[in-house]
DNA sequence: CTGCTGCTTGGCTATATTGCCAAATATATT
DNA sequence: AATATATTTGGCAATATAGCCAAGCAGCAG
């Protein structure tokens, strides 16, 4: 594998970095839905908002979310809407994965 | 969030950290075009053969890849084509960001 | 049985990620 | 100007992840 391939991977690799954590998804999945402020994330999530914030800042800065302030307020939004189709396929392999817990115990 | 919700989310972000690595997304890509074994992918990847197989280990027991022993080879194929597809949606956010650098040089 | 090949596992250190608290910043309100 | 609110940032300790080496295991060849 040349180094060209490798940086390629290794900048695919920081996206999915950016959306491998529960709360992230969390976070992805509701602002698939509507534009929510900060304030709003957090009393959903129930972490301290500075756990929130940082979570949001690495969505941003992995460009899946976009931020905008209107007063004391910070709105995110979903940039690219096609992460949520990684759900489908995600919960696919999980569906699997649990089918063959029960064949197992089956057994 | 209920525990319920909280334990989904924990779910699919296990999927996603499986594929949070260059390596492995080196790996599904091969995967993607056709079975493999483990030394053919070592050769390619040029790391030790043991990080390799924790690598796939990492994959399938995320259900995200299969293996199948063969006389003295492993073989691996890929369960879920559909992840695949995260690559279109990543090079979207990959050349958006190019463009976004390119013009803040610009400036 | 012995040795070889392909692979996995255990153990270890180096590195990265997480989440909280405290402090800093920005905008609005009084 | 002082205060309150919403958010971000710095710093730190706890935890998780990565990759190498060495050792173990399974299948085959002689």
């Amino acid at each position: 594998m040349d180094e060209e391939t490798r940086d390629m991977f290794k900048e695919r690799a920081l996206i999915m970095k950016a959306l491998a954590h529960p709360t992230r998804l969390f976070i992805v999945d509701r602002l698939g839905r509507r534009e929510t402020c900060v304030c709003e994330l957090v009393s959903m999530i129930g972490a301290d908002m500075s756990t929130v914030s940082k979570h949001l800042s690495i969505l941003k800065s992995a460009g899946i979310v976009e931020d905008e302030k209107r007063g004391l307020r910070v709105f995110y939004r979903l940039r690219w809407p096609c992460v949520l189709r990684f759900f489908d396929c995600i919960e696919g392999v999980l569906s699997a994965a649990a089918k063959e817990r029960l064949k197992r115990y089956a057994k």
